[in-house]
DNA sequence: TAGGTTAACCAAAGCGCTTTGATACACTTT
DNA sequence: AAAGTGTATCAAAGCGCTTTGGTTAACCTA
């Protein structure tokens, strides 16, 4: 069923028809009721290519995840925060289209959305410092917002992000406050933005009380279960082990738990740990008493408030980016404890 | 950039530059590199919506991924999965349409994507014992494959499945050949297909063995660490606690370890735990030596060779619907011992 | 040399929509 | 009664591609 079929079924012209069904006020309130009655009926709804070629928007938003060759990691938030900017497209009548490539191929996938006029905007992930992908975006021209933040971006864009720092840096008061002197960071990878500021948190921190890092104390990669495990092992096996951990996931935590309970010890008596919890629908940090104290900051929250600031972006382009910094809640679980003497 | 203005730029017709791009045999070499170079040098990629008006094919795979109105709950095998997908589509020229929908809306969506033509086939995620998305494909006419397979559907339909009843059955077998007697299965959600299978062998393993399966020793739920916890707490709780666990998942079975933790017991020694392994890329089973012993069987990769039996499919509709069973691997980890007398 | 092939190219229609610029008609106004 | 004003409708162009059905010129055949 198409427009030309329902306008004839109707004995009307395709441009009143689809004048009723988009709702423009010169067709009588008569006519609109029977032509959205009759498309009721048809199951009809326009053609999204045809309605794009003729509208030039495309009412897709694109995501390009990109898969690094060897071992092929997929953030673990990525679900969570997918499901958040899906409903509000949805909501809002916007399909997400979503590229998996490469790594490698990551710039020529947003180029290619763009050459391709297959989406109206994109969203970045997991910026780096340097971004390249901003300076991208705006030489194509398309409409963008970052999850997260690219500290060496001097112009103005549109971003949300949690903030890491001030997150870590509260964490980190928190051990510090327990009697805590050895504190172990088990972060993210480095190079991306958000685990230099969680770091930068952490020292900040440690640097208030006139105590000085420890590189032995600190390990950056992607948060795995394993890299948490094999951190926080070595760490307890060192010479001068820590008495807490800071660690950037509840999957790293829960690798730090294992080790730390292989070694014989008990976490939140022996060792504390206290770690950054994307509030994921499945991993929830336990039910009542939370298991892990936490900097909670739910990513799929995030994700909606992001959506919608990105669609109001490509609604009105003019509008100055907005940006939106989300404050995280510190929230204690069994996993911390003074600090034993 | 378009093809017009492209077709001036050589001086040629809109005709042949197509042509010359979509490797028609009706143009002359000489021809055909010059067009390239330069669709190349202006980065020149045909507009997709127009391409999909004229040729009818949206080149998408759609996806729709329907959010429980309460807990809003993201399968955590989803990420891999659709990295998995995502990586065939990329190579082939195929787009990712995701549709993220309350559960409600998941036959409308369906609907919705084949009246607007915007996709060329869909994948079925997590189908239930009777699941009426296979009907409505058939009545919408859309190419689609089923992630799993709908036990009580009488025709023929495309599928790719894990044998879940076999590696249920093998990994009950593996813990009654280690002594134990009392299994208790934490399984899926058992509306869902594959739970049930599960289930199913799980249940023949017990019968084998003249056992009688217990209601007290049998929960099913979404995969959760906290539903893990909480089903094994309440069991080992009990008055005729279970000696060995059997899990859905990773993320169930840590949530099942951290009960046998807290009971002051010790996986492995006290407790034997054996585990559905997705092999996620971010939640791998340990290094070397596996935490648990588990069936593994790597979502991801089902999500690639699922991705290309449709692509197949669509490229070959009067094909018959192609099915394929893959079996896991029992890999032998920590988490198991001889049930002590 | 006339007719037939072939190679290389092109004009124009069509995909299904939106939107511009009419048109037709019934009602005011002056 | 002539001119003006809305209201409700429509025909046709255009979005950027593919594809059908040519055309032209060069090159065989017989």
């Amino acid at each position: 069923m198409n427009l030309k079929e329902l306008a004839e079924l109707l004995g009307l012209s395709q441009t009143t028809v689809s004048r009723a069904l988009n709702g423009y006020p010169e067709v009588s309130e008569a006519t609109r009721t029977r032509v959205q009655r009759l498309a009721q009926a048809h199951n009809y709804s326009p053609n999204a290519r045809a309605k794009g070629l003729a509208t030039g928007r495309a009412h897709a938003i694109g995501h390009v995840i990109p898969i690094s060759g060897s071992h092929e990691m997929v953030n673990p938030v990525f679900g969570d925060f997918i499901s958040g900017v899906g409903e509000v497209y949805a909501r809002e009548g916007y399909d997400l289209m979503m590229s998996v490539v490469p790594s490698d191929d990551e710039l020529p996938a947003y180029r290619d959305m763009r050459a391709r006029s297959s989406v109206d905007g994109v969203v970045l992930h997991a910026p780096m410092m340097d971004e390249p992908r901003i300076a991208l975006m705006r030489e194509l021209g398309l409409p963008f917002i970052v999850h997260g933040r690219a500290s060496n971006e001097a112009k103005p864009y549109a971003w949300l992000d949690v903030n890491n720092k001030s997150a870590f840096l509260r964490a980190s008061d928190f051990l510090l406050d327990l009697g805590h002197r050895r504190i172990a960071l088990i972060n993210g990878d480095e190079s991306k933005d958000f685990a230099h500021r969680r770091r930068e948190g952490y020292l900040e921190a440690l640097a208030a009380r006139g105590l000085t890092p420890e590189p032995a104390l600190m390990r950056s990669s992607e948060m795995t279960e394993v890299f948490g495990y094999q951190s926080a092992r070595d760490m307890l096996a060192g010479a001068n082990p820590p008495s807490a951990f800071l660690a950037a996931s509840m999957i790293t935590a829960i690798g730090i738990r294992r080790a730390i309970e292989d070694a014989g010890l008990r976490m939140g008596r022996d060792i504390s740990v206290v770690t950054f919890d994307d509030d994921l629908s499945y991993l929830k940090n336990g039910s009542d008493v939370p298991i892990f104290t936490a900097c909670r900051s739910s990513v799929r929250s995030a994700g909606v408030q992001l959506a919608e600031m990105l669609l109001r972006q490509i609604a009105d382009p003019s509008a100055p980016p907005e940006t939106r910094l989300l404050e995280v809640e510190l929230i204690a679980g069994r996993s911390t404890g003074p600090a034993r003497v």
